[in-house]
DNA sequence: TAGATTGTTACCGT
DNA sequence: CACGGTAACAATCT
């Protein structure tokens, strides 16, 4: 998905269709729902508008007068409202729109309408989702908070590091992409235990962690950093020149210079 | 063609 | 039990 920074911008987007009556709810795709059904989406969000649009993390929250609808993108879903479709550019996604790729639409009474469009089907949208399951945002994340998300049991090493961030219970909204750039931009392995951070590790992982997420929204995305075109077969450490190493930590696959990152 | 992909989750193991 | 790794999901691209 999207990561934190994709759906941000989905719900800038999804500001535009604010204050609008929803006239009807259609499911093309009924597979894109959890725990409700079409029908009860349309009792849901029919006849009033939305009215406040929020993200936590990757989860985009649409407030209805009578319900709250969680969507969430998975690996490759966009939203579209009024015909446009917020683009990032997947890697592995065609970056278009097309209409058999739409999987969940609210129509208002205006005629523009709000849409969840996915190529893969990995993307869900829900009544009532539990925020609460989320930990703090990673965007604007304080100190003590990421050294809060980041704690061990005492006496354990904990979990890899790239593996915690990734943990969206802990700290929501980082993604494969932004875990990789942070971590090479903080000279940190992804497979370094938690438990071993010192204190100006923290702080380092801390500052460029907001620093990342900042520059790369005003470049366009999870996919715009640094390291991101080396990330492949024979790349190369952007900063001193190492090959880079590949290895899967917290299930994904993580680039990293076993340089300068440790 | 085989293998990979910006995510989440059920399940299994320690 | 808490928590991490793994496979599955699904479609597309190299």
């Amino acid at each position: 998905m999207p990561e934190l920074l994709e759906v941000e911008l989905y719900r800038r987007l999804a500001e535009g269709a604010l204050g609008r009556p929803v006239s009807r709810v259609s499911v093309p795709d009924p597979h894109c729902l959890r725990h409700t059904s079409p029908a009860e989406v349309g009792r849901a969000l029919s006849g009033e508008p939305l009215n406040a649009a929020r993200r936590r993390g990757k989860l985009l929250l649409l407030d209805g007068s009578r319900a709250t609808l969680g969507v969430h993108f998975g690996m490759t879903g966009g939203l579209v409202v009024d015909d446009r479709l917020a683009i990032d550019r997947l890697r592995y996604g065609p970056g278009i729109f097309a209409a058999r790729w739409v999987r969940f639409e609210v129509a208002f009474a205006d005629g523009g309408h709000l849409a969840l469009h996915d190529p893969r089907r990995l993307a869900r949208a829900e009544l009532a989702p539990d925020e609460e399951a989320l930990g703090p945002d990673a965007l604007g994340v304080a100190l003590g908070d990421l050294r809060a998300a980041l704690a061990v049991r005492a006496g354990t090493a904990g979990p890899p590091l790239k593996a915690r961030l990734l943990d969206q219970s802990k700290l929501a909204g980082i993604g494969n992409l932004l875990a990789d750039e942070i971590l090479w931009r903080a000279s940190l392995r992804p497979s370094r235990p938690c438990g071993s951070l010192t204190g100006p590790d923290l702080r380092r992982l801390h500052s460029h962690l907001a620093v990342t997420l900042r520059e790369l929204g005003a470049r366009g995305g999870s996919h715009t950093g640094d390291l991101m075109e080396q990330r492949r077969p024979g790349g190369a450490c952007p900063r001193d020149g190492a090959a880079l190493e590949r290895s899967v930590v917290g299930g994904r696959t993580a680039w990293w210079c076993p340089r300068h990152q440790r």
